[in-house]
DNA sequence: GCCATGGCTAGTA
DNA sequence: GCCATGGCTAGTA
């Protein structure tokens, strides 16, 4: 199982209206550090709704980004319940 | 040698 | 705003 494969099936641990970091993800796997390979892996994403990547953001808060334009994953992430304030989001916790 | 990051410094107001 | 980090891909030999 690559690095990558790892992130997904992570992720895909995540429920709907949460969201996690990419470097919470990347320590999660034991990978404390590899945070930019996890956003690598994102971009990469070969299944795209089956795997949640709008639901990672950065650890400050702002999108990051997104494989089909930033303005999707914002407004995926609305539909699902996330508060978002100029590009930020606003009350947000992370999966343990 | 590229990034969908992140943590830390310098240095402004 | 700088730079260390880490997994990956393109593309050379």
């Amino acid at each position: 199982m690559t690095f990558s494969q790892k992130c997904y099936q992570m992720l895909k641990t995540v429920p709907c209206g949460r969201v996690t970091t990419y470097g919470d993800l990347a320590k999660a796997l034991g990978r404390s550090g590899a945070s930019r390979a996890v956003g690598r892996a994102m971009n990469t994403n070969p299944n795209a709704p089956t795997v949640p990547c709008h639901r990672v953001v950065m650890s400050d808060g702002c999108l990051g980004g997104f494989a089909f334009g930033i303005n999707k994953k914002i407004k995926i992430l609305q539909q699902e319940g996330i508060k978002i304030e100029n590009e930020k989001v606003v009350d947000f916790a992370v999966h343990s």
